[in-house]
DNA sequence: TAAAAATACTCCATAGGTATTTTAT
DNA sequence: ATAAAATACCTATGGAGTATTTTTA
């Protein structure tokens, strides 16, 4: 599991439309496609339901996603962090 | 970045040994190492000191590292959960 | 001098792309 | 008729491996 394809479910959640979201996190919808599919293969669960347009989370895709939020949050976090960390001289690593 | 690399630097920081790191993960050493060099640079901080061993996290480090367990936490939480979720048959999808 | 990490490659699995078809509105 | 998702196929990046060479204790 790679944490980009928990930034496209969370992107698909909040746009509701693939190719919308794959726009928005830089990759084509194909690859958006094929990478929510194969997500949805390793967790086992079916997280869309793409039956109607705009696309709605499943019973099952809301608790995922829920969960997901938490931890795409986190890395952005750690992402924000870890740059003005590395910004930080009083916080360098002393050589 | 990848949620394997977090779980590498979390195994080492825990075992202070890239070597035992690396078998804990399923991985060989030299794998283990060229993914926490290419986080290191990805994120622009030097996580772990290995001028002398057993290796030490440095202090920027040990700031990361308290963020990436929490991630590394929570996406154990949700595989586990997952599991579960696809084995109950009272939430799955009604086709 | 023995254990541990880094380096130098090679390989291949898969993330991502393009072109096209199928499916909903 | 049209927007949106799926499918088929191809490419190439980088994650992972083996072999070997530095390092550190």
């Amino acid at each position: 599991m790679l944490l980009r394809q928990l930034e496209y479910i969370v992107a698909v959640d909040r746009l509701r439309n693939f190719t919308k979201a794959a726009d928005e996190c830089c990759v084509t919808q194909p690859t958006l496609s094929a990478q929510i599919k194969s997500l949805e293969n390793y967790l086992g669960i079916k997280i869309f339901d793409r039956s109607q347009h705009p696309v709605l989370p499943t019973e099952q895709g809301k608790l995922i996603l829920e969960q997901a939020r938490g931890i795409v949050s986190q890395y952005r976090d750690l992402v924000v962090f870890s740059k003005k960390l590395s910004q930080n001289r009083f916080l360098r690593p002393q050589i």
